[in-house]
DNA sequence: CTCCATCTTTGATCCCGATCAATGCTGCCG
DNA sequence: CGGCAGCATTGATCGGGATCAAAGATGGAG
């Protein structure tokens, strides 16, 4: 069956560190386009009591789908994939979560799907509590909290479509593309895009096999359009890729 | 290619009436359910003035992907497909909606898909400058428009499950229990599921073809599982349905 | 350094669902 | 009532991507 997920990956224990208090939001580096954005530097100081930074080493779980939503969470530094599992082991990665993103936001009381840390994650993490408490004298943080859930929801329609009626080649081609875009608006635009996530959680992402993923880059490589180089790739022809992701 | 669409069907131009005003929020049949279910009595009266009814015959549009928004939507009655095509053609359905959801959120300024009316639909439309105007002042009203995102959210990652993951099997019995599931908690729970969208619609939405969504409804009836009915199908063994669909 | 576990690539084959092609069904309009 | 257009079903065949299998690559532990 398609997606089926070995074991061992995921299984290791959760590893975090839970860092003494001192820090300053107004240093920090996601201060700007997180959900934090939106408060002033008076409310910035109160937020600041909030929230304690966690750390996560690579694959420890931050939550998984079902457990009941204690904290909420702004990713600081890292990248997690973000994924849901059928009950016979086949998974799907929802989406992955960079530096800026803010997680555990449910109707349920429950969270609905799992998060884990791909590298090293350092979140910002608030009790539920206390952050639904502050929130509400703070409608310009929830209109803020409304536009980041707006935004994964276009994100999430996307990908609904690149799933439900998009070849394998477009998948990869749109995938790159995707991921790129993200990783300019952090660390500024380049062709060579770093892929820290396994080839399995590619595969995972996009509703391939990792041998369909594996097997679609080499053909890009082939035809001169990517380089497989260590820990990501590098595109030699953006245009091509574009042509690919566009239909 | 799969998913391609027929020409004609939504080819049709959108037919639409608007109600003269008259109407009152209180009597409205989704008025504790819809986003209006946040607002107070004297609110609701204020509220009232703000939008307009409007109808939209089968088939008609209310609005298209890209389209620049100048309305919010609050479907009273009937049932929409909200989807996104390719340039080639192809169609995914992102989702149905149904009396009580709200429509037309995001943050580009633009719709990110299309909607369009699969039986006549009427919905209570807001201009959104004076809809952004009047949530201003209303917190809860925005606590609810972003609960409803928040569950929105959930139902998408949900459906990239479904998309990405699930065999034709599993994603056509999936789509007729939670088809059931909302209708019941609209018009009350029953064996039989009224389907008003057609064929296509519904493979559009699975990621599937006309084809294999029609010989799946036929392998179902064959063993007993459904019987197929005019405009709809009737669940004889539900039990076997949640079988297949849980994995 | 070697060893071993994990991840990735590559090859061979299979099969689910797409595609191609009729035929049947339904309802609308003259 | 017949004709016709659009939908739905059914059958035959094809092919993209899954599955099965094995051989590289990589990296961390000792």
């Amino acid at each position: 069956m398609r997606g089926q997920l070995a074991l061992g990956a995921w299984m290791k224990p959760s590893v975090v560190t839970i860092e003494p208090n001192g820090h300053f939001c107004s240093d920090c580096a996601v201060r700007d386009f997180a959900v934090c954005s939106s408060l002033d530097p008076a409310e910035l100081r109160e937020f600041e009591r909030l929230g304690r930074r966690v750390h996560f080493a690579a694959s420890g779980t931050a939550f998984s789908e079902e457990d009941i939503t204690t904290s909420f969470y702004n990713v600081l530094e890292g990248v997690m994939r973000l994924y849901k599992l059928l009950p016979d082991g086949r998974r799907q990665i929802v989406g992955f979560a960079l530096p800026g993103d803010f997680l555990g936001m449910n109707i349920s009381g429950r969270h609905n799907f799992s998060a884990d840390a791909i590298v090293a994650v350092t979140m910002c993490q608030f009790a539920k509590a206390a952050f639904g408490r502050f929130i509400e004298t703070r409608p310009h943080l929830l209109r803020r909290i409304n536009e980041l859930a707006i935004r994964e929801l276009s994100h999430a329609r996307d990908h609904m479509v690149l799933l439900g009626r998009r070849s394998a080649d477009e998948k990869v081609a749109a995938f790159l593309l995707g991921w790129r875009e993200r990783l300019s608006s952090l660390e500024g635009s380049s062709e060579t895009i770093s892929l820290p996530m396994s080839r399995q959680d590619i595969a995972d992402y996009l509703g391939l096999t990792i041998e369909t993923v594996s097997r679609t880059f080499t053909k890009l490589e082939r035809r001169g359009v990517i380089e497989i180089i260590h820990g990501g790739i590098s595109l030699l022809d953006p245009a091509q890729v574009e042509a690919l992701a566009a239909a």
